[in-house]
DNA sequence: CATATCCATAAACAAAATTAATATGTTAAA
DNA sequence: TTTAACATATTAATTTTGTTTATGGATATG
């Protein structure tokens, strides 16, 4: 049974009219006048007494009509507090990001978001990109955001944007005071690098290696802030997001230098459960990362 | 909406299964599946997170839960009382009927109704035959019931049962010893009849010009009671329905013949307004009177 | 008495739900 | 890791249901 059809009932009823409560509900009078049909099957009983034409309603169709006005109000009620629901943007959202991006990258986003829904919590887990994975896995998170996403069928992956990867010096280094190099003339320099398993680290190798250019690797972190301390002290260059050197830039205690070509870019990316369940507070968010309202690529709904 | 959707979604939470829900509705998992996904696309809502295999509910989800619930509560509860409410005979019942069936031959049956249904009130207009039908037609009795009935649109006609049409006349009378006679003998007799318009006359009249005989018509009468009154005091004899006379034939007041021949039969039948809405109390009665449980023939509800 | 209105019905068509078959995914066991 | 078992999703074909259009009968109105 349709629900629409108990409204067809009722608005038939109310307004005595087969062919008003047609149009009240944009369909034919026949269409009513065979839903009515439908409807007296169901049950097997006469709804209307059809024999005069001001038509009454008969015992049962009396009950009918009152069961049927209190489901549709309800029906109506629900409707329109989910839909409510939907414009709901609270609860909490756990983010859990690559050190780099949540330090340096993520801040203003979020400051951002928290003025246009203060009554979202925000909460976000700075970790090791496999961490990060691990996360969104295990569902303690529910948004990941990562450098260089690793494609899994279990993720659905959203690029998000690119940093510009730049060569990082103390002012003191012989190459703080060009504006832009070439990649080689980082050859035979000392190298403070990522640790082997960061997609930063992977990605900068794979250029080297293609350039065939080696560095004397003489220290490896897993966070960009430590490798940023020990350039400070001059122990080496390293190739790390411009953006997240800028402040040590403005303070006179790093240099970064532009490196010639296209490939010095890291791609960002947000990424999460596929089939996972995203509250309205989560899409918000998304769509505030992507610069336009989010809508999933994912299956459910569209 | 399907209302059965709504019991298909909340089958579905609560056995935590598609497959399950399936079969508590007999349909297959695939209609399951597909019906969740039109629920969701409905609402643009996502009601269940399938990221995990033991699926969760959506805040979404569990707010269409609680009112889906209340929802086919109402509605299964409204269609058990609409159930019950067929089985309540009750109520009164209109009848108007001629005066020689409602005195004569209802009077059985009415009493074995009342015995099965003491709910029920009964109330009998003794009529003419045309003020019958301006019952029926004019909504002031429920059931007609009438001899010879005449095919109107606006009635629907249920053939009841036959009368015998016997000669009947004082036992004085030269023919009241006769155990049968052909209807010749009644040739040039003195006649006591029904008025002109009532339906039986017209069905006497009609075989007296067939067979080519003519009677001597001294009184008309429209009912019965007055007709035998008269055949009584030997005023003439008369041809009326058997079974009215039965009483007269005890008290030996009054002498019945058979008259040779098929034609002397009238056809009762039971008539309402097409359309017109019977309570259950008026089925049984149609019911008891046919001797079967009583279907409609006319459009609604077969 | 013509005319308009209203409802019922039938047939053609459109839309929706269902199934069967198959794919995909998940879990647990080998 | 592969396999087997189970659960859900997807697809396409089929069946069912609902709608409209067209028509006709009944009733009321002018």
């Amino acid at each position: 049974m349709h629900i629409e059809n108990f409204k067809i009932f009722i608005d038939l009823v109310e307004k005595k009219s087969f062919s008003k409560a047609a149009k009240l509900n944009k369909i034919t009078q026949s269409a009513v006048s065979q839903q009515i049909k439908v409807l007296e099957k169901h049950y097997n009983i006469t709804v209307i007494d059809r024999s005069h034409k001001n038509f009454s309603m008969t015992s049962e169709g009396e009950k009918l009509f009152e069961s049927a006005r209190e489901i549709i109000n309800k029906y109506e009620k629900m409707s329109a507090e989910i839909l409510a629901l939907k414009d709901v943007v609270c609860g909490t959202i756990h983010i859990s990001t690559i050190y780099s991006i949540g330090l340096h990258e993520l801040p203003p986003y979020i400051k951002n978001f928290l003025r246009d829904y203060p009554t979202v919590n925000v909460k976000v887990e700075y970790r090791r990109s496999n961490l990060v994975y691990d996360d969104i896995l295990g569902k303690s998170a529910d948004l990941g955001i990562v450098a260089f996403p690793i494609k899994l069928k279990q993720l659905e992956i959203l690029p998000f944007r690119e940093d510009k990867l730049s060569l990082v010096c103390s002012p003191e280094h012989r190459l703080a005071n060009k504006k832009e190099i070439d990649i080689k003339e980082i050859k035979d320099q000392k190298f403070i690098s990522f640790d082997k398993d960061i997609p930063t680290r992977k990605a900068i190798d794979l250029i080297f290696k293609e350039k065939k250019i080696s560095v004397e690797t003489v220290m490896e972190f897993d966070n960009v802030e430590t490798i940023k301390r020990a350039v400070e002290i001059n122990a080496g260059v390293s190739i790390i997001p411009e953006i997240t050197a800028s402040q040590e830039v403005n303070l006179g205690v790093l240099k970064t230098v532009k490196i010639k070509g296209k490939k010095f870019k890291r791609p960002l990316a947000i990424i999460y459960l596929k089939g996972r369940h995203l509250t309205p507070a989560m899409h918000k968010f998304i769509g505030m990362l992507m610069g336009k309202p989010f809508v999933r690529p994912d299956k459910s709904l569209n």
